[in-house]
RNA sequence: GCCCUCGUAGCUCAGAGGAUAGAGCAACAGUUUCCUAAACUGUAGGUCACAGGUUCGAAUCCUGUCGGGGGUACCA
């Protein structure tokens, strides 16, 4: 139990009489925000006077009155208009720490009441090449599938890629078409990656063509408007018109912006002459795609053989990937998998009345809202969402899980919130279902990354690139090492690549889940300051201490050897190892990874204080030498432990 | 038009209605006979976009204004 648990227990008996909210009282005790108010604060008693219509100081009287804390901390102290704050005894905090000493779980205890999550999340489109727009979704759903998971509950982790999308329809015809026989034989991923970049320069070379005089129009049409609302508007427009003058002119340096980049997208392929020829050769290439894929899914014999042909080749490049990064799935269950499922879904939706037809689309509306969600296209096409409602469905019966995660950029939240309240119409309404939402990946220019086309950075490159530069700062360090360089070549290189890939996973989860995320080599390398770096570091030089001292760190472990906390650095250390169950519980509250990295980082820096201010090896006496080792063993197995939740590695050396 | 989001130090960002708003970079000033200086210590830096409101208490909740980003019927 974690000591606010314990404190939380101590004013629940307090209260008891005072109040029939006691809860609401309990979730303000808080630890403290300033340590010269103590550990742990509570704040109830400003709101409990005013609901009694007594003096909050003198609530606060009488609940420390009522308290048994003598066990736990020294005398309560009743502050400003009425806090309670409370220092835990010294003596409370070595017992914990003891505890934590002999167990593996650092003394973090296991839910009282376990529940079943299934997570979705990476969810990429397969014989695509992954791009940096998929880091965010596969790290913070990794992570979170093994927080849940260390604090008891059952997290299913199920990967809903896309297998069945007019990708393949480019590969088929790519493949039936300009397939190098002997390059697929050698290498078929790398073949059909390239079929893929191939048909689809084309199909959007076509397209492009169509599109370039609808583009002219526009800015055209955007022109006359603007000019003719400048005429309108006269000398002095009001504040509302100057605005939509404003948005207008954005409007058309936008079209501009987009035609201009589209001119040289055409020119790239007029410009290369075989390119030019193939583009002539298939000018219908952009229908031809559609119709692969429509046979596809109509279960033509030999385009369903070649998809199956293809498919193992690309889950095997995308487990690659998520071998490097140490991610995995309980299940890799694809749209394809939801395909007999989508005809019913629709039929049932129609039978129950909850969506209907509309412009010869099946579509279902929300109140207030003139937007429907799409479940069926006039041609006869399903859609998102009908994969989304049928997958859950299979879910429901399968898992029967308390709650869904959906671990999805929040420019899909409309599609989300349409979902789950079409999903409550379903009847499904005693699970959570939740859009576990995250910022945009955005480019240097602060511009979302393109998905569609556009110079999108491969994520393979990026982790190469990543542990390149992490390799560089590897070997300058070790070679400056006072003593010598301790690293070989071998050991150099495994350190780059696991700091490397902590680097880009760190940076993503130290983040707000909600806010934007800017790409940037240097900030995810970065060595200083909140980066995993910081933390291996930490980390590696308890090791290093381990070392040297040639410490038996297990026969230390139970071999009954007390812990001491005469300095404040020493204490402050403490304090922080016993808050790791509080920041896990803070980081699955609303599933914010964010909240335990800050807890690592502020772990870290107690570690980097107390290091320099306490000895260990050289420690005045035997038994503050072992008591200072129980504190950097708790302090290095924390650190282990808690970038372990995050999916992030560590190394003893560095 | 409607809906969703964001606006905090020079920069990048934390911040569960609680006390004097915090980190990291960058700047400045220190710390290597000592367990890894990928470190530590200190200084400086703020009208929490603006205006109202709710509250004992607001960066946080509500309303409005200004500014940025996103979404908005047959892509996923």
């Amino acid at each position: 139990m974690t000591i606010l648990a314990t404190l939380k227990s101590r004013f629940r008996t307090a209260l008891a009489g005072l109040t029939d909210e006691v809860d609401t009282c309990l979730d303000l005790i808080r630890a403290s925000g300033d340590p010269k108010f103590g550990d742990y604060q509570a704040n109830f008693c400003m709101p409990l006077g005013k609901k009694l219509g007594r003096p909050p100081r003198e609530v606060a009287e009488e609940v420390v009155g009522k308290l048994e804390l003598d066990d736990l901390c020294g005398p309560p102290e009743i502050a400003g208009p009425g806090f309670i704050n409370l220092r835990v005894k010294d003596a409370r905090l070595i017992e914990q720490l003891t505890a934590a000493v002999t167990d593996a779980r650092l003394a973090v205890a296991t839910v009282e009441q376990p529940r079943t999550y299934v997570v979705d999340y990476s969810g990429p489109n397969v014989a695509k090449p992954m791009h940096v727009g998929h880091i965010r979704s596969t790290v913070i759903g990794d992570a979170l599938c093994r927080t849940l998971r260390f604090v008891g509950h059952k997290a299913i982790s199920d990967n809903h890629i896309g297998d069945w999308g007019t990708q393949f329809g480019m590969i088929l015809y790519g493949y039936k078409h300009f397939v190098d026989a002997k390059a697929y034989a050698d290498n078929p991923v790398q073949e059909l990656a390239r079929l893929y970049r191939l048909v689809r320069q084309l199909v959007d070379y076509h397209g492009g063509r169509a599109k370039l005089p609808v583009l002219k129009d526009k800015i055209t049409q955007q022109e006359n408007v603007l000019k003719q609302r400048t005429a309108e508007a006269g000398e002095k427009p009001d504040k509302k018109t100057r605005k939509t003058l404003r948005k207008l002119e954005t409007d058309l340096a936008e079209t501009r912006e987009a035609l201009k980049s589209l001119e040289s997208q055409l020119a790239a392929v007029d410009g290369d002459a075989l390119l030019s020829k193939l583009a002539a050769e298939h000018a219908e290439i952009g229908t031809a795609v559609l119709q692969e894929t429509s046979k596809l899914h109509a279960s033509d014999e030999e385009n369903l053989r070649l998809w199956k042909e293809f498919l193992p080749a690309c889950e095997d490049e995308i487990e690659r990937i998520y071998g490097r990064l140490k991610v995995t799935f309980d299940h890799t269950l694809g749209e394809s998998f939801y395909n007999d499922r989508l005809g019913p879904i629709v039929d049932e939706l129609l039978a129950k009345g909850i969506a209907r037809e509309s412009d010869g689309a099946t579509c279902v509306f929300f109140d207030g809202q003139d937007v429907p969600m799409l479940v069926r296209k006039k041609d006869g096409a399903f859609l998102y969402a009908t994969t989304d409602l049928a997958t859950l469905g299979y879910r429901m019966e399968t898992f029967r899980p308390d709650a869904v995660l959906y671990v999805v950029d929040h420019r899909q939240s409309l599609h989300f919130e349409h979902l789950f309240t079409t999903a409550g119409r379903l009847g499904y309404d005693d699970v959570e279902l939740k859009h576990v939402s995250f910022g945009t990946v955005l480019g240097d220019d602060g511009r979302p990354f393109k998905t569609r086309s556009g110079d999108t950075v491969g994520l393979e490159g990026l982790l190469d690139e990543a542990v390149r530069r992490v390799a560089a700062i590897v070997a300058e360090n070790d070679d400056a090492k006072p003593s010598g360089s301790e690293l070989s070549a071998v050991d150099r290189s495994n350190v780059a690549e696991t700091v490397g890939i902590a680097a880009i996973k760190y940076a993503d989860l130290s983040q707000a889940r909600t806010s934007d995320y800017v790409f940037s080599y240097d900030k995810m390398v970065a060595t200083r300051g909140n980066t995993a770096t910081y933390m291996q570091y930490a980390y590696a030089r308890v090791r290093s201490i381990f070392r040297r001292g040639d410490v038996d760190i297990d026969a230390l472990r139970t071999s009954g050897a007390t812990i001491l906390l005469d300095s404040p650095a020493e204490r402050a250390l403490a304090m922080e190892l016993l808050q790791f169950g509080e920041a896990i519980e803070l980081s699955l509250a609303d599933y914010r990874p964010n909240q335990l990295t800050s807890y690592l980082f502020e772990l870290a820096n107690r570690y980097s204080t107390f290091f320099e201010e306490c000895p260990v090896l050289k420690a005045e006496s035997d038994e503050l030498r072992q008591s200072r080792l129980l504190l950097c063993d708790l302090t290095a197995r924390t650190l282990q432990k808690g970038l372990e939740l995050l999916g992030i590695d560590v190394v003893d050396q560095m």
